[in-house]
Formats: structure tokens, sequence, C-alpha cells
DNA sequence: AATGCGGGGCA
DNA sequence: TGCCCAGCATT
């Protein structure tokens, strides 16, 4: 069998056991390009059970490109709660006002228009146009290369640019005769439900009988990959402050700055202990550390008790969190017009001013704010903190 | 080309 | 519990 058979083999193969085989996921219910733009966002390094029940609430509350153009940045962050990289719900409202005003409020269907939108890449540029409009656009991602690493036996690290280019010439060779929809979806499914990452089901694979991994006996060790360099440990003292007097019951969170790690989102207010885990102050070390620290910073509490550790790994970081109980210190709040909170609110402002307006989101200052049990139903939290708050309302209702 | 950016699943 | 998964934007 020569080289062309072999692609044209591999393809009619795979199709048809996509046909029979696909599952019944909620985007694809319908043609709508919306739809699928969402899902392909979603699903950027997120797996399909995590992703289907945000789908459906994303989709029932912002069921247009209009509906998510003009909904508040923070709605759209709550709907995004849990999901991480968060940079992806506000690109996807920023891509939702693009199209608005460029395109009439529809998903073009172009291949340079679509990868113009925010957060739109080459990977989701190929899902859109070959999933949403049958366009014979190559959408490879790490299923994809791990399905062709495999089956044709390419031992290029998938981490390195070139090989994805390498690997997008490959499937535009391989796209059967208007089937691009169809033979995309089919190479991610393949990926996702048979040549998994570790130990793949070959035994049942549709393509088995010709793949070069398998019969090399490399399937395993394919693709090849560099390895991530671990996140770097960071010890953090984390405040919970419970109000007093007019505010008891409330707890004490602040809003993360615009740009850079969880952007936007809520949070208890805390410092970094030390550089590397394991040399964090403890006990009352811990407390004078974070007491001052945040003093510093325009608020007064004052630590009681070490409640509770928790963790939080990032790609990139490592979390090792210490929270402490602790009382507001009457003398520094943040209050309605605090000198720190206006100076954050003016730069904010300025940035806005500085910046077009369709990059950039309404001014929200970097606020603190008591919170109620209620106020968590509003306000979107890292899951860290979700965690521990939820606990800490729920403990409270116990009493 | 290298780095920043979450969270969950599995052995 | 430790390891694996891996798009897009920015610089």
């Amino acid at each position: 069998m020569n080289n062309t058979e072999h692609k044209s083999t591999f393809s009619t193969e795979l199709l048809n056991w996509y046909m029979v085989s696909k599952r019944d996921l909620p985007w694809r219910r319908h043609r709508d390009p919306y739809m699928i733009w969402i899902s392909e966002i979603m699903l950027q390094q997120t797996r399909v059970d995590t992703v289907i029940p945000y789908f459906q609430r994303f989709t029932e509350r912002f069921p247009t490109i209009q509906a998510l153009a003009e909904a508040p940045e923070e709605d759209v962050l709550k709907h995004w709660e849990g999901l991480g990289y968060y940079s992806r719900a506000r690109n996807l409202q920023l891509a939702a006002r693009q199209i608005m005003e460029l395109y009439d409020g529809r998903m073009p269907d172009d291949v340079e228009a679509v990868a113009g939108l925010k957060g739109v890449g080459p990977y989701t540029t190929g899902a859109i146009m070959s999933i949403a409009f049958n366009r014979p656009v190559p959408a490879v991602d790490g299923n994809v290369m791990r399905v062709l690493s495999r089956y044709f036996l390419i031992e290029d690290d998938i981490m390195k640019q070139g090989t994805r280019k390498q690997m997008e010439a490959l499937v535009r060779e391989l796209f059967p005769e208007g089937q691009a929809s169809h033979f995309t979806q089919a190479m991610m499914e393949l990926g996702a439900l048979v040549c998994t990452p570790k130990s793949p089901h070959c035994l049942t694979c549709p393509v088995m009988e010709h793949c070069a991994g398998r019969l090399a006996g490399v399937e395993e060790t394919l693709p090849v990959k560099t390895k991530a360099k671990p996140p770097r440990p960071e010890e953090r003292l984390v405040a919970l402050v419970e109000g007093r007097g007019s505010r008891s019951g409330r707890v004490l969170v602040r809003q993360r700055p615009a740009k850079g790690l969880l952007a936007r989102m809520w949070e208890l207010p805390h410092v970094l202990a030390a550089a590397s885990a394991g040399t964090a102050p403890a006990g009352d070390g811990a407390m004078d550390r974070l007491a001052g620290a945040l003093r510093e910073e325009g608020v007064g509490v004052a630590p009681v008790r070490h409640l509770l550790n928790a963790e939080h790994t990032f790609s990139h970081i490592h979390w090792n969190l210490q929270v402490f109980q602790c009382e507001e210190a009457p003398a520094a709040l943040p209050e309605p017009g605090h000198a720190a909170a206006a100076a954050q609110v003016a730069e904010a402002a300025a940035a806005y001013a500085e910046s077009g307006a369709l990059d950039a989101a309404p001014p929200e200052p970097v606020a603190y704010r008591w919170i109620t049990a209620a106020d968590m139903d509003t306000l979107a939290f890292p899951n860290v903190f979700l965690k521990i708050l939820r606990n800490y309302f729920s403990a409270q209702d116990e009493q």
C-alpha cells in the first residue's frame, strides 16, 4: 500500500467509526457556530465531563453572541468560576463584542476573520472553520497530535512550534472530500476515547491495522514531549477576617487586579510568607507577619488562631496556604473613600481612558468588601477560596 | 522561543 | 499522593 492509499484508508476507517461511535454531546446537538465556539474555548485544557455543566449554564444565560457581548463582565466570570484559565472568559466576551461591531453579530465564515478574534488561536480557528462551517482547515490539538504521532510514527517533539505546523500539513492531506466537520471531530473523539495518553485501547481502535506506532510497539512512548518545569512553591498566609458589630457574620474579601494571575477574581486577603515551602514562619511569627503585611496595605487585622491549611496548584506556582482566623482591627479597616482604595480607583480609571474601548473593560476598582454567604452567588472565586468560604459559612450556619 | 495562566483525572 | 494533560497571549 502506497502512502496516498495509506492516508485515504486512515481517513475512511476513522470516519466510519466516528459515525457509529460518536458521543451525544450538548454542542453536537446544533450547528450554531456560536455553540461550537463556546464549547471549543471551554474544551481548551479542560475535559468533556467537566465542560458539560458549564456549557449548559453558560449558553442558557448567554444564548447568543449579542447576549454575551452585552452582559456585565462579572456575570461572565461568575459563569466561568471553577473552570480555570479565566482570561478565556474575558477574551470570549471581547470577541463577542468584536463580532457585534465587525460582523453584524454573526460568526464569520472566513479563516482570517475567525483567527483575528480575541482568544482564538490556530487550533480554535481550525475547530470553528471545520466543525461549524465544514471547511478543510486543520484543528491540531493535543488529541490530534497524539493520534497522528502514533499512527504515522512521528517522533518530533510536540512541544515544538514546527511540529504542529507539520501536523497541520498532514491533516490537510487527510481531509475526506466534503467531510471536514465530521473528520475533525473524529480525530478528537479517537484521541479522547481510544488513543488515550496512557494505555491506549489499540484492540478496539478502528485504525489499528496500519498504525505504525503500534506495529513498531512504541505507541506508549508517543508522542515525544519535553516535560514542563515543576511549579515553584510559594508559602502564603491567609486572613479570614470576621466582621464585628454591624458587620457581624460577614467576612472580608478583596478583588484581584485586572491583569495577571486570577485576574479580577475575588479572594481572601493573603500575603507572601516566604519564597519557598517549609521556610514560612509558624504560629505567632506567622500571625505577626500577616497582620504587619496587611497593615502596610491599609488593612488592619488581628489574627486570633490558625484555622486550617490549604493547597492550590497552578501550572507554574504551587501555593501552600496557612489560613488564620482574624478579628477586625477597627483603626485601619478599608472603607469607601479610604485613601488606598481611592488611589486604586483613580489608577484603573486612567488605564481605561488610555486604552481603546474594545480592548478594555469598564474600570473596576481593586477593592475590599465585607460579604455574606449570599454574596458567594454573585462574586467569582478561585476554587481554593470557594471551598474555604463555603466551609466557613456552612459551619456558621450550624451555630 | 520562552513564559504566564487553572483545575481535574488517574494509577 | 504524585504525575499527566497542553491552547493562547504576551514578551
